[in-house]
DNA sequence: CTGAAAGCGCTTACAG
DNA sequence: CTGAAAGCGCTTACAG
């Protein structure tokens, strides 16, 4: 069996108590007993059990990450990179963070995030919880969350209401910048592909695209908007549709970039040249965009900040800080620099 | 505070053992007893602290990610898709998985693997550790974790020894693959941009490239093998440098793919076509190679299936099973059917 | 079928 | 400074 802290105090013939105490740096020991102490861990190779710490303590400097994905297994690249930035700015602040994926059924139910949520509160495992979600998370799921003052922070979505911390990315400025942009390189037709509209952030990017031309007073034209699954091939779609109108658009604000990807495509299959002929912008800033040939120019999400203050913001509050709610601003890149880049 | 076991047994007016039994599914309670526990559990919103049940069971289901890696907070994209596979794979065993990333300094000290190691295996957090490193592990790292008989599996690197798990993919058969492609195409004049020699997977990758074109009889030339540093920039420089040769290489085959970005980046401002005047071949299947025009064929790494492996075998030796030394096979991707795909 | 008791490995008042 | 004791929340033999 594993060497346990008793084993530890008897070949070092002091009691549990000093034991532990030496262990745990507190003072009020001699300094003979604390050699024997350390001797015998040492000879013993011990390693306290942190089970049994936590559960004393009641701490366990463990936050989970809870993800809530449609697809099971498609955590997206996008997630990759906030997992990152997450797992570092935890680590930096001495937690631990766990993972783990649920799907939107359970045992052939719908799953019931409230219940998820309570066992997670209630387990004693962990200390504060990110939850990140494909689909949108409403107030009455979190609210024993907030009820019973268990720290958590939803990441990527804003949900409204007392107690709640939540970090998202502005997707309505980010894209308001993106249709500016275009417009400011003498555009005024400028068309959309916008997302599947029961994505809260498709919402957001196509009410920029509405709000940014009327301001402009560029009037909408309906044809001009035209809606995508954010996968490639939508874009491309859209953008063969696109090209059949007359006249049809001098530039594309598409809701993602790879939907941005499949447009470009399709525009110099069909002759094209971007951006003389087409401008292409997309949003999120995958890698993939300052690859395509020309580059595309992308509102960039910026993930690192997302995981970093996400973490943060959970941490302290475990520490007994305030709830905060953060929206984070995203820029335009038009790759202007892209050889220094990479 | 929390409600505990205790609560609920006080409120059902039965015996904690009772109450226990009856939260556990065990078998041996009247009828009557568990509906008076079931319903006080209920009332009073009780959920067992996993803490205290795994501390006497001796058994958490869950297992360690460690990473070690040469930048901190630089996990790449690769890991990503990695975590995400691993994530579900454990998930679907009803595992948990929790991660950490550890540095090459630790206060200052080059990083002790063995002691963390032997930290992770006694502090009785986890029932298993897989371990993912940006740099070479030896053998007498892992020795300990061998002795003690803890289950843990090297991910992405070959240890030779008794008693170690790992799975690695097949860099070698691969990059054979790649070239293969290329002499069948009628290639003789093939370079190489090759990875850091200190890399292991770029080693193997370089001693492919040399055995198959010495198998086909094309003699090597010094000058058609580059040294980059795995970014793309390296890959141009590379690029740009092959271009001076004459003759110059009709083929690249670039040790990852953003070096191939980077090469076909140079050639195409230099006037060739691609892929009519230069056949360009990456490794590794990241997203982006889709995309650039044209789409590079690159020599997938499947990942998914590496995590996905790596978990169960982690698994099994958990669960008692025997250690394994897996090689994933791994094979071209030309994109004939690039439009089926995304 | 049921309850009193011991114990998982540790920490923390509390006397001395 | 030190040790005996209680206790974190639970499970599991063991009597009855």
């Amino acid at each position: 069996m594993s060497v346990t802290l008793k084993d530890v105090s008897k070949l070092a013939g002091v009691s549990l108590a000093t034991a532990s105490l030496v262990l745990n740096n507190q003072k009020g020991v001699s300094e003979k007993s604390r050699l024997k102490v350390l001797d015998a861990a040492q000879k013993l190779g011990y390693r306290p059990n942190i089970l049994a710490r936590s559960l004393i303590k009641g701490k366990t400097n463990t936050v989970l990450l809870c993800a809530f994905i449609k697809e099971q297994g498609k955590l997206s690249a996008f997630y990759g990179e906030l997992i990152n930035s997450l797992l570092t700015a935890v680590s930096y602040q001495e937690f631990y963070l766990q993972m783990v994926v649920k799907g939107e059924f359970y045992n052939g139910h719908p799953l019931d995030k409230r219940t998820a949520f309570l066992d997670i509160a209630h387990n004693r495992l962990f200390e504060g919880l990110i939850i990140l979600s494909h689909w949108p998370i409403s107030y009455s799921e979190v609210g024993d969350l907030v009820k019973e003052n268990f720290p958590f922070v939803i990441v990527n979505q804003k949900v409204d209401g007392e107690g709640v911390s939540y970090i998202d990315i502005d997707h309505y400025g980010g894209t308001k910048e993106a249709i500016n942009y275009l417009i400011k390189k003498g555009h005024r037709r400028i068309a959309h592909i916008r997302g599947p509209m029961d994505h809260l952030h498709a919402q957001e990017r196509y009410r920029a695209y509405v709000d940014t031309l009327l301001e402009n007073e560029i009037s909408l034209k309906k044809e001009y908007i035209i809606e995508g699954n954010f996968r490639r091939l939508s874009g491309r779609t859209a953008m063969e549709r696109l090209l059949e109108k007359k006249p049809y658009p001098t530039a594309i604000y598409a809701a993602n970039d790879k939907m941005a990807i499949g447009a470009l495509q399709a525009a110099k299959e069909n002759g094209l040249n971007v951006p003389q002929d087409l401008d292409i912008v997309g949003f999120d800033g995958i890698e993939a965009v300052k690859y395509t040939d020309p580059p595309l120019p992308t509102v960039e999400q910026p993930l690192e900040e997302l995981g970093k203050l996400a973490a943060t913001m959970l941490i302290e509050n475990i520490k007994g800080g305030d709830r905060r709610k953060v929206i984070l601003p995203c820029r335009l890149d038009t790759w202007d620099n892209l050889n220094q880049k990479t």
